[in-house]
DNA sequence: GTTAGTTCTTAACCTATATTAAGAAAATCG
DNA sequence: CGATTTTCTTAATATAGGTTAAGAACTAAC
């Protein structure tokens, strides 16, 4: 399974024989069952998670109860509360598995130490930051400047997968509406 | 003035006497007098700019002619479109500066290819793309989380130099209200 | 220092989205 | 399979924040 992740690294820097064998000692792999969490709120995120099957979401609990989606992970995206995970302070995400899920994990503590072994690592997550900054942009003015049935609209243009494998309530939470007004958008005609 | 982007990347990871020359030649500096753009939507973004002094600004014009603030950059902060500059397709963003600035350039070009002689900055551009990563990330969810007065309030206590510097439209346009809105916010008791 | 352009404030009115509630549909689990 | 929980829908009502407009207070430019 860890292949999986070594041919998504490969995809971005080739990575040697004796790199792969050094990636494989340092990740560890892991079942996460629905429901069941891989960070809570209050801890500090030590493992950053690369999704190997399934789906987990980041999302925080605001002072009313409510839940709002930071981010989903599907196969082959990487998960954690950065902020925690980069300034190793308390976090106020959770992360937990929306489907049944195997993951492989790595600690921040890891992740530093093999940049000086393997620059092409460093690389390889300074690129994939580099992405979900560029993105995170994106739904930054998105949420400034479109109304939520046009940022419903993108959504299921940029992931259509998850449009049929999510509760639509996860869906509403992160385009940051209530699934109330979502099914009525949705249920207006085109 | 180069010296304080050398002093800048010295925070994060100390340069050589030779490191520090080579850097010298890649980044060009450029005056930016108020109201200036360093950057058109519709353009890529060949450069990244980092603050000398001043204020820069990244904001788009939606379809209605309203601008919306994705960034503010006062010295010392790199600021370019992040989705153009690092997929080098055509931009939404456009950048220019609030106040008459000054900043040094360095090209999407020039960036990846001393990555290549001078490791430690792609380990610096690392490091400040996963806090610029971290703080979009608490941005998003301020934003679906908060009301519109405690996301005001915690600008403030974050960018305390921002509020005496920065017309208030500005402000307002940055947290995602209309400048009337945020009058009235203020306006209010306590 | 006058003029012209911005920015800020206030207030009346409007709208997108939230809240509440209750039933229907779907998914999960024993 | 039936029971229970979760999700989805619909509709009535409420509200945070937008829009429009007009005057006041700044700022910048000559």
């Amino acid at each position: 399974m860890v292949d999986k992740l070594i041919s998504h690294i490969n995809g971005i820097c080739l990575l040697t024989g004796d790199e792969i064998e050094i990636v494989k000692e340092l990740v560890r792999e892991k079942d996460v069952p629905r429901k069941h969490f891989v960070h809570r709120a209050g801890e500090i995120a030590q493992y950053s998670a690369f999704v190997l099957e399934g789906c987990l979401r980041s999302y925080i609990i605001d002072q009313n109860g409510f839940e709002h989606v930071l981010q989903f992970a599907p196969e082959n995206w990487w998960i954690s509360d950065m902020y925690s995970f980069v300034k190793q302070t308390s976090s106020e995400l959770n992360i937990d598995a929306l489907l049944d899920s195997k993951v492989l994990i790595l600690s921040r503590d890891c992740q530093l130490r093999i940049f000086d072994r393997i620059p092409k690592l460093e690389r390889y997550f300074r690129i994939l930051t580099e992405n979900a900054l560029a993105s995170s942009n994106h739904r930054t003015l998105d949420y400034l400047s479109l109304p939520a049935k046009v940022r419903y609209q993108k959504f299921c243009d940029l992931y259509p997968t998850l449009i049929n494998t999510l509760p639509q309530k996860q869906i509403a939470s992160f385009i940051g509406i209530t699934p109330e007004f979502l099914s009525k958008l949705r249920g207006e005609r085109n």
